[in-house]
DNA sequence: GAGTGAATGTTGTACCCCCCAACATATACC
DNA sequence: GGTATATGTTGGGGGGTACAACATTCACTC
């Protein structure tokens, strides 16, 4: 785990490349050796290793228009893939995406009831068939479920809306398709997501927040890395009570913000059936009624309170607000900001900046397959 | 900061033979090679150097009643100090503390007014200047401050109780005291002490909080480090919001942990005086009227909401409560167990556990210290 | 009390990794 | 075409750890 010997270091150095290519997409030899701050001659050895792995390709340099010899241009090699799955309660989403980030394919299996995990896992292994064959080499696979995740074994411990409670789902399907799974919480994956590819870039303490028809979902980044806790189940701002309000959310729990903060209720309020969702961003933008904005501030507000709560706990730079929050974050930006810096303690306050998710549909297949790329970002030379 | 190179690699074995020792105290070769996964050899190379240095001692190995050659015990040497400081409303307490985590010396300076910052900064640097003769080696200084402490610079940024706001205090007593002073704010020096030496030893998440005559504190370890947030100001859990009551805190946020739940309110039901509360926990232990019993529950009550609020969050598998919020886990440790299963969500509910602190009077200047010690055991060979 | 086995310190060698310096190469600019 | 600039390439050097062989010390046994 740490380094503590010159294989480490190694290790270390190829995925300190793999990584820097990972985020910041192809780059010349040049700018890796500055990113890393190893030397030209290390950084050549780094690359050359990682082009027999067959992980990068290095390709004759651009014209730059600058002086000096041209260094080839470095970057990860679009065939390395890896399979990201996304079960909802009536569709099952399966991508494959590339090393490069890029979605290379995508398919939808919609669903009349619910699936059982089991149903959800078969079903999910007889896609990843399909898709492994042909010239592509597939890594793993990542799992971004609904619901809290035991993050040591994969196993779904609580998705109320998939009703799915203490089911194994890494340990099977992993048997069934022969390749490294890795599970974890949907809201996680996208806080992880955002900070690498979308509003959060660079940043290293941020919330990330997302409202969507079954609840409200979140993740943390703190120091750089996400915050699990003792087996994977931080982040459940959803469930933070904001209220003495008795109202009850998902999990049954009273006051949440979960249970106050709702999609439905914007829907009801602008007229909206539930399956006209895709509209509610647009239609709610454009009533500016009283009536309207009155149910949209008591949202705001709930949700600036438990935004309070989480910033006075984090101290984070950034809050991503995703789904229909981003939504409301756009209606009053001015008001969610006040209710936030009033609610939060100066200091902590003063620092943090709220914005909308920039990654829409693309966060889950990339924050899955960034889960499942993790054990060869990490450790480059074991495949 | 990030390994890269064979240097990194020599710096990181020393720091983890030092830290070994800082966390387990002495230790025969023979166990810090196992510890550190390192070769006989080169432990002994190790240990050669931290000799060299002057940082540890080896002395002739104890009957180990065990078959072999004896291995030597290397030690800290407790000459190797740091100074710990606290300053409070009512006194300002000054200890040497030395590398074995021993407390040698405290010296407590008592003031009628609240001191400014700066007065607080001569005392201490008068106080130091006493210290340092003699044949010890002080490598730094850590400083607790009870309020919201900016961790790049050490400036206090708030500290209500003591009425400063946007202090510099690092800054200024490393002028004067030729030491490199670092500040944290109190209670995350709280957790981070519990989790080496006191109730939370080798946990990897816990979240400490003190209840004080002026407040409750906060302080996070997450994934086996501090969580600070962007700016240092991360787990401030007493100004979390827990009830739409209207009765404010310290900061005068309406409805937190630290509006709610008071030692004055507890002070008061048992009939003591605010200078009686070294007398709480007893009186409050030996009192099971239903007066005080209803008054303890409300408090226990709201502590559990927050406390499931900061659980759903973060997932922690320890609470340690320190300072009367210690004294009302042991009124009803059950209940407030109760409280808390019930307000957060199962799976990170069914994790945690409730504790009470166990370093005492020595919390403070063991974490303090801890902080300033923390240059020293990351990079021994620069000192 | 001498012998045996076990556990551990010590020493010298081998290997790995990174850095550096010198040289080679490729481009822009004049 | 020459010069300056930037970067790849190569060989040597230094630092670090692992390993194997040897040395040391203790407990146990006969």
């Amino acid at each position: 785990m740490v380094q503590g010997t010159s294989e480490d270091v190694r290790r270390l150095n190829l995925s300190t490349i793999l990584t820097s290519l990972y985020l910041n997409g192809p780059s010349s030899r040049s700018q890796l050796s500055a990113r890393s701050g190893r030397n030209r001659s290390t950084v050549g050895s780094l690359v050359a290793d990682l082009v027999a792995l067959g992980l990068v390709d290095e390709q004759d340099p651009a014209p730059s228009g600058m002086a000096g010899r041209p260094s080839p241009i470095v970057s990860l090699r679009p065939d390395v893939a890896a399979i990201a799955v996304n079960p909802e309660i009536d569709v099952l989403t399966i991508s494959v995406v590339g090393l490069d980030s890029r979605i290379i394919q995508t398919i939808k299996h919609s669903y009349s009831e619910i699936p059982s995990a089991d149903e959800a896992i078969s079903i999910t292994a007889a896609v990843i068939q399909g898709l492994v064959s042909g010239p592509r080499r597939v890594v793993g696979v990542g799992v971004a479920v609904p619901g809290q995740v035991r993050s040591q074994d994969g196993v779904v411990t609580h998705a109320p809306h998939l009703h799915w409670i203490d089911v194994p789902f890494a340990a099977p399907l992993s048997e069934l398709t022969g390749l490294p799974v890795a599970v974890a919480n949907d809201a996680s994956l996208g806080a992880r997501a955002e900070r690498a590819f979308g509003a959060g870039r660079g940043v290293d303490n941020l919330l990330y927040l997302n409202g969507g028809a079954s609840g409200i979902g979140g993740g943390i980044v703190a120091g750089g890395t996400s915050l699990l806790g003792s087996h994977g189940y931080a982040g459940e701002l959803g469930h933070v009570r904001v209220s003495d309000s008795t109202v009850r959310d998902s999990a049954g729990m009273p006051g949440t913000l979960e249970a106050l903060v709702t999609r439905a209720q914007l829907l009801e309020t602008v007229g909206l059936g539930c399956s006209e969702a895709d509209l509610l961003e647009e239609r709610l933008l454009a009533d500016r009624s009283d009536a309207t904005a009155a149910v949209v501030h008591q949202q705001l507000y709930r949700l600036g309170l438990g935004l309070a709560n989480a910033v006075n706990l984090l101290n984070p730079e950034l809050v991503v607000l995703g789904g229909f929050l981003a939504t409301l974050l756009r209606y009053d930006a001015d008001f969610l900001n006040a209710t936030v810096h009033e609610a939060a303690l100066g200091p902590s306050a003063a620092d943090v900046k709220l914005v909308a998710s920039e990654l829409g549909p693309r966060l889950l297949p990339t924050g899955a397959a960034q889960l499942a790329f993790e054990p060869l970002l990490n450790d480059p030379a074991s495949y």
